[in-house]
DNA sequence: AGCACGCCGACT
DNA sequence: GTCGGCGTGCTC
């Protein structure tokens, strides 16, 4: 008998056609299974969402539904939870399910006919059998260390608490052992659980996951821990996915593509670093992954740890107590490990102590030092203290650390006979000087030239870099460095002793795979006196004998527009500080260089006492005044088009249509007086390879009322576009919970 | 998004 | 004479 299906397949959001396609199929599909469908001229991947729904039987015509080519065997149904995460996605970020959960699975999925599925699936099972009878329980490889009375007490929590959980936890108390502690819990009681481990970086999967092997792979085989990122291949890809989709996996390590990876037994999920700007994807469906992490731990009963040392202002409003409306239970963990705890009367600290939100007198944390920069030469790039701070090091042995947040070697070349800038001739930015290539290149679209030798515009030979970004800031401190000699290596090279060391650890030095890894384990051998980089050195990484860091020019984001910068300034340079002296023996001679003209700024002034709650009070306290974010809601529309007036028009009359259209019908009245809708204007880089970009804020003190006009609204906008007024528009989209405006 | 069809410039 | 540029239009 003929069956009539709904099948999800993969369509952008603004074609005419609907992402929920009707087929015919011999045999009757449970929703959630996995087929092959004929779309147009091609074959695709779908998924079964529905039978005989009213789509399925209402409105198609009957003659154009065509049979689906075949299922994938040997592939369980996604299940249901995973079917209801995925609606919900779709739902809050406004694309269609057919986008969102087509894009959630392995793209090696989607191009593999059912037959080459069905071959892969037969290799990885006689690779899989074998080893079945080698999962003898052994006593594990790395030794379980004790835990804290801190970390106890957290583990303790989070076993017998419902959660959603905030981890707040100094850098270096030991947030990663109270993930394994938590995870290996719930493998235990349950022989079937699964856990989800999510990092903000592909960077940082490597060393969680080998920290995730040793402990696991003696107990559960090395199977157990798989990876999920997009810097793997599409093969290994489809392998993890499956092994977790299987059940086969039992821990799944990965960046926030691995919120969607379908685990039927998932009872732990674990967002390391949750306040980390990369969990929100900025393109596709702008979904947070660390949001969505909460939402699945409530549909499929998994409890949810969300962890940072400064976590993002949302989690941590959110975590405020119960009894002024917060929802997570927020834990803490002030010390760092390996540091004698300030002596108290008690054995250790009480439950009520560790999850106090106030800051103690660091323990083991460095000392944070302002170098007031108006007391400095003018133009001084490194202050006198700092240098000699570093020689300090150099004399005892130990590393330094000096970050700058710009690649390159400056930010903009420019003529000054003419004034002439480097600017792209495709955006509106400046392209970077990069000395190492004498290129000329752009940030946003990539277009690269040849340093030209003189001016293009007058001919003036004399065209100079104009400020300074890593290339040149490595460069000058070697400079600066010339006469200063390690101790205690007199070579016959060098009998007065060897040069110094310096390092450059950034976007640029790392593009080539594994790049990354060889350059920090130069610096982990001590081959490396100064390190010289971009934020991507003060992630994660554990450098045990760095003593100093140093951030050389942080101010410009305590003036930015973007009201996020403070906090994510104050993150970086947290995350910065925790870099110094990870080793508890350095710990206490460890220091955070800050060079700043604003000395007294209260940022800095919470910074040097290491208190995030002081931060985030002051920082909660100027939004709720403001009425920014987290509380009210807000969503982005973007337009791209040629011309910036193209743009800016369509997302103006989709407004209007907002106010005119949308008021007329019944019952909207109250939703719409709850929604601002600003202006449009252009996108503060307005133009990138040569499109015009504009956006237009919406913001509602209610989510609910945002989420209803946006669900309302995606109609007229649709049908903007079709109206003169989305004339020569390129595209649109919007995105949900902004990070950036 | 793919992938067709469709109508105009320089090449084996 | 064909190969191929990317401009519209459709896909259950």
């Amino acid at each position: 008998m003929t069956h009539w299906l709904c099948v999800l397949v993969q369509t952008p959001a603004h074609a005419a056609l609907g992402s929920v396609l009707s087929y015919r199929s011999q045999s009757l599909l449970a929703p959630g299974t996995l087929v092959r469908v004929p779309l147009g001229q091609r074959e695709t991947l779908g998924v079964v969402w529905d039978a005989e729904s009213a789509h399925a039987t209402g409105e198609v015509d009957p003659g154009k539904v065509r049979a689906i080519v075949g299922v994938l065997e040997g592939i369980a149904p996604l299940g249901k939870s995973w079917q209801q995460l995925l609606t919900f996605a779709a739902q809050y970020y406004q694309r269609s399910v057919g986008e969102v959960a087509l894009a959630a699975l392995p793209p090696q999925l989607r191009e593999l006919s059912a037959q080459q599925v069905q071959r892969r699936l037969q290799r990885t099972k006689a690779k899989v059998a074998p080893p079945e009878s080698a999962q003898v329980l052994q006593a594990p490889a790395e030794a379980v260390p004790d835990l804290s009375p801190e970390q106890a007490v957290v583990v303790q929590q989070i076993q017998t608490q419902a959660g959603p959980f905030l981890l707040f936890g100094a850098t270096g108390s030991g947030k990663t052992e109270v993930y394994l502690h938590s995870v290996q819990t719930v493998l235990i009681c349950d022989p079937q659980s699964q856990a989800l481990v999510m990092v903000p970086e592909i960077n940082l999967t490597p060393q969680l996951e080998a920290r995730f092997k040793a402990r696991f792979a003696p107990l559960y085989g090395e199977d157990a821990v798989v990876s999920l990122h997009s810097g793997m291949t599409n093969p290994q890809r489809l392998k993890s996915w499956l092994a977790a989709h299987s059940g086969h996996a039992r821990i799944v390590l990965g960046t926030r593509m691995a919120v969607f990876a379908s685990m039927p037994q998932l009872r732990l999920i674990i967002v390391d670093e949750e306040h980390d700007p990369s969990y929100k994807s900025s393109e596709g469906a702008r979904y947070s992954a660390r949001d969505l992490a909460v939402y699945r731990g409530r549909l499929d009963g998994a409890k949810v740890v969300l962890g940072s040392a400064t976590p993002s202002l949302e989690s941590w409003h959110h975590s405020r107590p119960a009894t002024e409306g917060g929802r997570y239970l927020r834990l803490h963990m002030p010390s760092r490990i390996g540091v004698p705890t300030a002596p108290t009367d008690e054995a250790g600290p009480t439950a009520q102590q560790a999850m106090r939100a106030t800051a103690a007198t660091p323990q083991g944390l460095p000392l944070v030092r302002r170098v007031d920069m108006n007391h400095q030469p003018r133009n001084a790039v490194f202050s006198l203290p700092l240098l000699e701070a570093i020689r300090e090091r150099i004399a005892r042995g130990e590393q330094s650390m000096v970050f700058l947040n710009r690649r390159g070697y400056a930010p903009v070349l420019h003529c000054s006979d003419c004034g002439w800038k480097s600017e792209c001739p495709h955006c509106s930015a400046f392209r970077v000087f990069h000395k190492i290539d004498r290129t000329l290149r752009c940030h946003h679209c990539g277009f690269t030239e040849r340093v030209p030798r003189a001016c293009p515009t007058c001919g003036n030979p004399d065209i100079a870099p104009l400020g300074r970004g890593t290339e040149r800031l490595e460069e000058h401190l070697a400079e600066l460095l010339t006469d200063t000699r390690r101790p205690n290596t007199v070579s016959e090279e060098f009998p007065d002793g060897e040069p110094v060391r310096v390092t450059r650890i950034d976007a640029d030095t790392t593009r080539l795979k594994g790049e990354l890894q060889s350059q920090l384990a130069a610096v982990h051998a001590g081959d490396v006196d100064v390190l010289v980089g971009t934020q991507m050195i003060a992630k994660g990484h554990d450098f045990r004998r760095i003593t100093l860091v140093a951030a050389v020019n942080p101010d410009g984001a305590l003036f930015s527009s973007d009201f996020r910068a403070p906090e994510r300034l104050f993150s970086l340079l947290m995350q910065a500080a925790g870099r110094a002296g990870r080793d508890a023996a350095l710990g206490e001679r460890s220091e955070v260089w800050i060079q700043t003209f604003q000395p007294a700024h209260p940022l800095y002034a919470a910074l040097k006492r290491h208190d995030y709650p002081a931060f985030a009070a002051a920082q909660l306290r100027e939004r709720e005044q403001a009425g920014l974010p987290p509380f009210t809601a807000q969503a982005l529309v973007r337009a791209e088009a040629r011309a910036q007036e193209v743009a800016q028009a369509f997302l103006n009359a989709a407004s209007g249509a907002a106010r005119g259209e949308m008021g007329q019908w019944g019952g909207w009245a109250p939703v719409l007086d709850q929604i601002t809708l600003y202006p449009a204007v252009p996108m503060s880089i307005q133009r990138v390879a040569n499109i015009e970009r504009a956006q237009m804020l919406i913001e509602s003190p209610s989510r609910t009322a945002l989420q209803q006009f946006l669900s309302a609204w995606q109609a007229v906008l649709h049908a903007t576009r079709q109206s003169p007024d989305g004339k020569g528009l390129i595209r649109w989209a919007i995105d949900v919970d902004p990070l950036a405006i």
